[in-house]
DNA sequence: GGTCTGTGGTTGAGTGTTCAACAAGAGAGA
DNA sequence: TCTCTCTTGTTGAACACTCAACCACAGACC
């Protein structure tokens, strides 16, 4: 660790701020996550990564494509994928033009569960979150929390020499 | 599921404020653990109960309490314990006056472990987000994820009839 | 005292995630 | 063409978390 610098400590208000943060997100990541398993057995990683492929042309997108959006390792997407393929959700497919390349494709049985479970998911951000902030303060989150990715996403990429 | 009443689907705004919130909320617990286990072999979620231990009289919790303020399962703190046990980090010890209680306590070998862990976190804690945020802002991010926290911990504690 | 219900904590099996190692194709350069 | 390096995707083992079942004690009630 570098002892040169001083450690920038929190003052108090600064670590009530960052304990909400932690503790709303543990809460809210689970109570997100068990109201999917238990209405349309369906992980919140597992939905996210079906509303991406949702959205796709071909419902289709590359592994390490969809590694990048959901912010997973490639790893953690081929057990995932191997499980929704398992389930009749998701199909493999031999991408074109690349032959190590393999695509996710949403089948059309996994279309229509995503129909449903997108209810469950919509309901849920709303009533625990969306509801608790005004549309200004909803703003401001999504500004901050905006320039927190761009510069993770950067700093993932570009490692120090 | 409910039918009767309508989903309140998201706007779009609304949609990329949530993905965003989604998205560092990722990057930044997966950087922050990341960074503790290559440093100091201790996880986030690790490291959050030595931070309670640290400040609770004698260094020590009881196991329920103790899963309470983390917000996380009994069976899992349990398991957490387990292993903070056999690094010398932790001991468990009989509660007084309860003959069901056990309570966690810091060892000195776990406060100093701690005590250079704390370093790493907050400089990523400031790196990461606070130093993204302005104070009005950061307040805002505050108001807004204890407002989150309140409600989601009624919920839980007082299921529907 | 005895029973009943609720709480505290642990256990082990099942499930999901990480990590390091690997095979195979892509792309650049000689 | 040959080789060198980087990227892609998978694999299996180790590790962490969840869930349901369980035992032991506490507290209330009779």
């Amino acid at each position: 660790m570098d002892t040169t610098t001083e450690t920038p400590w929190l003052t108090e208000p600064q670590q009530h701020v960052w304990r909400s943060y932690l503790g709303a997100t543990t809460l809210l990541m689970d109570r997100l996550d068990r109201d999917l398993r238990t209405a349309h057995d369906l992980s919140m990683p597992e939905y996210e990564i079906l509303v991406r492929l949702s959205e796709s042309p071909d419902r289709s997108i590359r592994m390490a494509t969809l590694a990048a959006q959901v912010s997973h390792s490639r790893s953690r997407v081929t057990h995932t994928i191997s499980r929704l393929e398992r389930k009749g959700i998701v199909q493999r497919t031999q991408a074109v033009g690349d032959g190590r390349g393999v695509s996710a494709v949403l089948t059309d049985h996994g279309f229509s569960v995503l129909e449903q479970a997108a209810h469950t998911h919509v309901r849920g951000v709303h009533a625990h979150l969306v509801e608790h902030a005004s549309p200004e303060e909803f703003a401001v989150l999504g500004r901050v929390m905006q320039r927190v990715v761009d510069q993770l996403d950067d700093t993932n990429s570009c490692p120090a020499p």
